[in-house]
DNA sequence: TATGTGTACTATCTGTGATAGTACGGTTAT
DNA sequence: ATAACCGTACTATCACAGATAGTACACATA
């Protein structure tokens, strides 16, 4: 598992963690029912203190990107699935919001198709 | 001069001020060499402190967006024209960082196509 | 039984944003 | 001149969120 806190991020580390987590269990880097480092031992690896990472697993678990049994560990959840449509979902209207600014901004609609097909080369 | 600021926003004051400024004074709404609200002025009208209007308009300045007369006054730069053009490179930079992590997350092309058509509409 | 796990507390530190108050010099209209 | 504005520069203080430190308890497992 390559996770990393960037502490000059003015985005909390709990939070880093949340969408660093999602993200590599969204994009399948994490399978279902994967078994996730302890808070203690991500907090040891990490050199920040276990709250922070507990606050972050707390989170994750009411996003249901993974599950907690107590006494065993932390797990990636089964309907990871739904959470990866869900994400979509909110890129796309971020997209959208983005590309409105853009608009009025006096970006083309050419320069963004170009961006597309630039992004989507290979 | 329709500025408003959101208490409740995770950002910043100052910060939901240097957007807003910058945004319209590139996108035309404030004129070159246009007379902005003084620093006592706007503080009142939205209720916060003169210094949390200073600190915006300091960076406004420091960004070329507008410029500050000792006794006189803030007005809006005559070359506001470079600021806007660095800010269609932000934005497309900003874009293209979205666009990529869309792609890893299962997003299609023509989504996005879609989406670029949508918002050109009219 | 020992070790590692999640979980739940309380207390405290720290940095940033925001406020409060004061002061000084330049500009402008009366 | 003078009053009423303006930008600017301080210092002190408050408020809040993030992060840390430490402890404790119940559960799981080798």
């Amino acid at each position: 598992m390559i996770i990393t806190v960037d502490m000059r991020d003015r985005k909390p580390i709990y939070e880093q963690l949340i969408e660093k987590i999602r993200t590599l269990a969204v994009q399948g880097y994490l399978k279902p029912d994967e078994h996730l480092p302890s808070v203690r031992v991500l907090a040891a690896e990490l050199a920040i203190n276990p709250n922070t990472i507990q606050k972050a697993y707390a989170e994750l678990e009411r996003q249901n990107v993974i599950y907690a049994v107590p006494g065993r560990g932390n797990f990636v959840s089964p309907d990871i699935g739904a959470v990866a449509r869900k994400e979509r979902e909110k890129q796309i209207e971020a997209i959208e919001e983005s590309l409105k600014k853009a608009k009025t901004t006096g970006i083309t609609k050419e320069d963004l198709i170009t961006l597309v097909d630039r992004v989507y080369m290979d």
